[in-house]
RNA sequence: GGGCGGUUAGCUCAGUUGGUUAGAGCGUUGCGUUGACAUCGCAAAGGUCGUAGGUUCGAGUCCUAUACCACCCA
């Protein structure tokens, strides 16, 4: 038997326990709908994995999830239903083709020179070389996912799926194209979505002007706008109709500055009399809201920008020149004559786009769009009865008021990288063919000249897809037979509307079923002080240093434990090192039960009757393992952990490994059974932890099964040992015994003993290992101390020679008394007995009991007594009495 | 403009059926090599639970108002 290294070494053992799990196909489901003997009628519990970018590097967003989900995983797995946890990574469009452009541009080339086939070719190229990493990042987390039934966004089978479902989408008339205002990244050169643009709050400058009267009359609309570079694209002034003082505008015509171009005044409530002048231009092609009044007056819409944000032949004279630039030459040429009023600083909301952050061109192009509003509505019904429910709840308003005032999906990209809308055009007759096989001609006239629709789909359309498409829809596979709809799903909740929603949306339209009966949505991870993590505020912590440096459980611990679910959290280093420091806690206690039971000579003979502790410890442990269930049923992750960590540092640890040391020194049978004990608690208790911290407690587990089989006289479960811990039984509810309560108030009041006299111990200036002389006093209780007289001397280093039990108080001259509750404690503290410093502890301790008396003997007085609960009422009886005893104790010493 | 979350110890945060002296980790202070653990142990200091009302026998927890911070939607 080897002895086991001091301090636990994550280093050890990580790799290794992660590839046995691995062979030993653990993170298979059981009841595979693929194998023979599959009963379908098991209900399986699965979740599919938030694919994490291709491309993407870890961050600590990847070990929340990853966490989270392998916690919910690995805890159905133990309790033995057949559990799956479908891994994969998405294609992730921009990001992916931006990376790989940038590459490309330090070859000195670029993708329009490769040409498409190669660029994509090239991209393929870079997602074999790296888009493993993510994946072996998330194997080091310890995820238990099933690796065999890993996707891509873009492999085989989903570009199948996301065809399909274009192609029912198109056939039942809810996507279309068509010329829309949509958010135009200049930059990227494509479209994005409303959800790809964030709005800033910016400094900008609110441009006064005048718009003169097309009658020459002289008189003018004075207006006011943030972006007078759209100006060449004005084809309109509105004003609200209830505005006196522009009423006898209405109808006539104004000319554009520069252009002397003539537009209408129209009236329209949607302008704020406060706003500005009150008085707004309409640029129906540049601004969403302009856009949707132009269609309402049935004003002129006029494009005046190019793809890359530069003028065109629309502006005249500033056609060619920069967005900006334009803004500084209109001004300029305005105020020369004579249009400008003034300006005057504004806050103003500044679109930009989400990847980049550059500003967004609203404009008008030609798109394809799902139509949503029926998409939309099923999926709120769905929410609204209660099918799909959101942790934490507050997310389900979030949720409907989203789906309740839903717009078209933009979901064309002028990308390389991605799904290519199936749409063909024939060149000849103009027919648009939406076929489920690429064609080879077309069906109207049999030309061959067909083009393809250059567009991609945007990435979220495949990734809603993701909860049916991974188990092989269309086709009705088996998996997707067993596994659909899958169980929870989990991820942060910043996607809640990119992800969330469509799923939910195209579950419903093409599975006709909600694709997950639980929504748990985490809070963002931030830095120590709350920041944001970026690479330019350089405080972002890499999960793969902190993995290095103090472990994979030890990560896994501080994010899950000490947060809530839907809350942002803030990690430091420190707390992982804390946490790396319950990990050789628990390290620790195992060595030490393993070394009790390694030391078992004799199989127990006789029923041990239970000691103080035994049974203390045992009700804890009950209270524990119930406390974590019904945690984990409420997805109060957090809380269990926490729960788990307190029992075993602060319980367990603290406390009956202090107590179990004499035990183990006792007769055959007491040791036996005490070293029983310690193996089965902690059994249980590594159980209960392993979700959260799957390594170090396999890697004891594994020790302490070793320990007992060769040492079978002291501890087998009930079940047997099982090969390895992530596939033992998980510890369900144990029933309450009748002596707990009692076992915890006795232990409760030994700790409170033990306490108080370290403390007199510390203040008294005691060398650590002097026993001291005591005599313990309770005329209610000499049974009681008799029996529990061992705790005393081992935990408050008491003389066990000189200890004795007196009913009556016995001469007690030059011994300093401590009191707690109807006990009396004298301790022969040579410093301290009778001394002025004795005398002040007295005091303030009587001072103390005496202000608990007060208080309690008015709130017993009060109202409370009559209606408050009767066992509440007793409790706060039992804490008056335990005070006046002490005050009177007290009382007699001072006096 | 609408909505949501937060405000608890020096710092970072827990605290889900309201139960009566409010918890943890880190930090601070004092003591400590008792064969599980110095990646530790024992102890100490430290909080009118943002503010003001209300409901209640009882409020960190429920209600109303309000301040500040953060976020989401428009």
């Amino acid at each position: 038997m080897t002895e086991l290294p001091k301090a636990y070494d994550f280093r050890e053992y990580e790799e290794d326990i992660y590839k046995v799990w691995e062979v030993r196909g653990y993170f298979k489901p059981t009841n595979d709908p693929n194998e023979p003997g599959h009963d379908p009628d098991i209900e399986p519990f699965v979740i599919v994995i938030p694919p994490p970018n291709v491309t993407g590097s870890l961050h600590l967003g990847h070990p929340l999830f990853v966490t989270l989900e392998d916690i919910m995983i690995r805890y159905h797995r133990m309790k033995g239903e057949p559990t799956l946890w479908v891994p994969g990574t998405d294609h992730a469009g921009i990001a992916t083709q931006l990376q790989v452009e940038n590459l490309l541009r330090s070859e000195g080339t670029s993708r329009e020179a490769l040409g498409r086939e190669a660029f994509e070719a090239r991209v393929w190229e870079w997602k074999h070389k790296y888009g493993g990493q993510i994946t072996t990042q998330l194997r080091r987390l310890g995820a238990s996912c099933d690796w065999e039934r890993e996707r891509f966004t873009l492999d085989e089978g989903l570009a199948r799926a996301v065809r399909e479902a274009f192609i029912r989408l198109y056939e039942d008339g809810l996507v279309y194209q068509g010329p829309r205002m949509i958010n135009w990244s200049p930059g990227l050169q494509t479209a994005v979505s409303d959800l790809e643009v964030e709005y800033s709050e910016e400094q900008g400058k609110l441009y006064y002007f005048k718009y003169m009267l097309a009658d020459g009359s002289g008189d003018y609309l004075p207006v006011a706008t943030t972006r007078p570079e759209t100006i060449p694209g004005d084809t309109g002034v509105a004003v609200h109709p209830d505005d006196e003082r522009y009423q006898k505008f209405v109808g006539k015509k104004v000319l554009v500055p520069v252009l002397g171009r003539k537009i209408p005044v129209i009236a329209d409530d949607y302008v704020s009399k406060e706003f500005g002048t009150g008085a707004l231009k309409i640029t129906p092609g540049h601004d969403p809201h302009d856009y949707e009044i132009g269609e309402r007056h049935h004003l002129e819409l006029i494009n005046i920008m190019n793809k890359d944000a530069t003028l065109n032949e629309n502006a005249g004279k500033y056609a060619g020149m920069e967005r900006f630039a334009a803004r500084k030459a209109i001004w300029a040429d305005m105020a020369e004559a004579g249009l400008v009023i003034k300006e005057e600083p504004y806050l103003m909301n500044v679109p930009r786009s989400q990847r980049g952050g550059e500003i967004v061109e609203p404009l008008v192009s030609s798109q394809w769009f799902v139509k949503m509003d029926s998409l939309a509505a099923a999926a709120a019904e769905s929410v609204r009865k209660g099918e799909i429910t959101f942790v934490p709840e507050r997310f389900t308003k979030v949720f409907l008021n989203w789906m309740d005032n839903i717009q078209d999906w933009c979901i064309s990209r002028q990308l390389w990288w991605g799904h290519r809308i199936p749409v063909w055009t024939c060149q000849n007759c103009h027919e648009v063919i939406v076929p489920r096989e690429d064609p080879s001609e077309c069906p109207k006239c049999g030309s061959h000249d067909l083009v393809q629709d250059p567009d991609v789909l945007d990435t979220w359309f495949s990734s809603g897809l993701w909860p049916f498409s991974v188990f092989g829809w269309p086709d009705e596979t088996p998996d997707l037979k067993y596994f659909y709809p899958t169980s929870v799903m989990e991820t942060g909740y910043d996607i809640i509307f990119f992800w969330v929603a469509r799923m939910v949306m195209d579950a419903l339209y093409f599975t006709k079923q909600a694709p997950f009966h639980t929504v748990y949505l985490h809070g963002l991870v931030r830095d120590d002080k709350g920041q944001k993590m970026s690479k330019t505020k350089g405080n972002v912590i890499d999960p793969l240093v902190l993995m290095n440096e103090y472990g994979t459980d030890a990560l896994r611990f501080t994010l899950v434990v000490g947060s809530s679910a839907g809350n942002d959290q803030n990690v430091g280093v420190k707390k992982v090192e804390a946490n790396r420091n319950f990990a050789n806690k628990v390290w620790n206690i195992g060595r030490f039960v393993i070394n009790a039971i390694n030391r078992i000579e004799k199989q127990q003979e006789n029923e041990a009757k239970l000691t103080l502790a035994d049974a203390w410890i045992w009700a804890k442990t009950r209270q524990t393992v119930n406390n974590v269930n019904s945690l984990f049923e409420n997805y109060q992750f957090g809380e269990a952990g926490k729960q788990v960590y307190e029992f075993l540092w602060n319980d367990f640890a603290d406390w009956y490994l202090e107590a179990s040391k004499r035990q183990l020194n006792e007769d055959d049978d007491r040791a036996a059974s005490t070293a029983r004990i310690l193996a089965e608690v902690l059994d249980l208790m590594l159980r209960l932890l392993h979700p959260f911290t799957p390594f170090v407690t396999e890697a004891m587990w594994g020790h302490l099964k070793n320990a007992c089989q060769s040492n079978d006289k002291v501890y087998t479960p009930e079940n047997g040992w099982e090969e390895h811990l992530m596939v033992a039984k998980w510890p369900e509810r144990i029933q309450n015994v009748s002596w707990e309560d009692s076992a915890i108030k006795d232990f409760d009041l030994v700790q409170e003993l033990v306490r108080s006299i370290r403390n007199l111990r510390s203040e008294f200036k005691v060398e650590p290992n002097k026993k001291v002389d005591a005599i313990l006093v309770s005329a209610a209780r000499v049974d009681f101390l008799e029996e529990n007289k061992n705790l005393l001397v081992d935990l408050a280093g008491l003389n066990e020679e000189s200890l004795v039990v007196y009913a009556e108080k016995p001469d007690t001259e030059g011994l300093t008394v401590l009191v707690v509750e109807d006990i009396e404690v004298y301790l022969n503290l040579t410093a301290g007995a009778e001394s002025e410093l004795d005398r002040e502890r007295l005091e303030k301790e009587l001072a103390e009991a005496e202000s608990h008396i007060a208080r309690l003997e008015k709130l017993l007085s009060s109202p409370f007594a009559q209606k408050a609960p009767a066992n509440v009422v007793e409790a706060e009886r039992e804490k008056l009495a335990g005070y006046k005893s002490s005050a009177e104790k007290l009382r007699e010493r001072l006096s």
